[in-house]
DNA sequence: TCAAGATCGTTCGGAACCAAACTATCTCCG
DNA sequence: CGGAGATAGTTTGGTTCCGAACGATCTTGA
């Protein structure tokens, strides 16, 4: 059945085809890990959660930075999900039509611009949260669970070296 | 100067905003922290390493799935690249018309297809794969190098436990 | 006071992305 | 054989995604 590879597999092909290369293979091996982690992490919540509430990722991620905080500045939302303000706007422009948050221009300031939940917002945040969390422990499970605050520092750690 | 929040920040703001909810925080910190971690590591790795060659993360890593293994199948591509068949399809035409690789029908069964680099594409993953490496010991710069193997296995156990 | 520069969000063009529908091919079994 | 069902990749339609260019607004300094 060639199509389907283990990890395993992989990372021994990896060592292989790159055998002699002036590489550091540890380094690799834990941002190759971190990635499909993520990924294999966001498609299981896709799928289990968001899917049934129609939302996207990211359409969650941004309502959940804006339930978080009761309201928020896009520049804030677009650094704390991770997108660019363009991707930004036009998400917000999505949720904006479907009822579950609102724009307001600044006041104080004219160019910004803060988000902030609906009631209806709310209303599916506070009942899909605590089952976005079932899967957070899902995907934690084969972890001992004493080791999750140090495991979450180290993901910290390369949150950190990343940004400059 | 609102607009930013540290990550210690956030977390405590979570913590507040969430107190007396059933959840399982430390699992929430692991998941959260994991995408932010991939997502700066992406971006950082976006930006330094993959911007100059004008190649995009996903279209990077189908080079890398096929490079790594000498000629893969498409669905092998799809699933170590996290993409779902229908993406990976129209990654496939882009890096096609730029000549970085080939699709061949599979011989004895004519569904499938096989992606293998051209010569310019070998060329390019060549020079590209030690600076990306480099970046990738970059944003692990800050983790206790003994603890690396480690840090990999608990992301395995992830994605393990994400894959069903 | 008022231009020059900085900063913010939006728009634009093009790539990535997915589910679902579709075409082509193979396998299985009667 | 040969049709029913499984499997592989592509197409379609609509959202997400980004960099770059853009207008609008604020700040700064002469």
């Amino acid at each position: 059945m060639p199509g389907q590879h283990t990890l395993d597999e992989t990372e021994s092909q990896v060592a292989t085809r790159l055998a002699g290369m002036d590489l550091d293979f540890e380094a690799m091996a834990v941002t190759a890990n971190l990635f499909r982690a993520a990924n294999a992490a966001r498609n299981q919540m896709e799928r289990t959660v968001l899917a049934k509430s129609n939302l996207t990722w990211t359409g969650f991620v941004v309502l959940w930075v804006a339930w978080i905080w009761e309201s928020a500045e896009t520049r804030e939302i677009a650094s704390e999900a991770g997108v660019s303000k363009a991707t930004l706007s036009g998400v917000l422009t999505t949720l904006e039509s479907r009822g579950l948050l609102e724009r307001k221009r600044g006041e104080r300031d004219g160019r910004l611009v803060t988000v902030e939940l609906t009631a209806a917002g709310k209303k599916l945040m506070k009942g899909l949260f605590p089952e976005f969390n079932k899967a957070e422990r899902h995907v934690t499970r084969g972890l001992d669970s004493d080791q999750l605050p140090a495991i979450a520092e180290y993901l910290r750690q390369i949150t950190q070296a990343a940004r400059d």
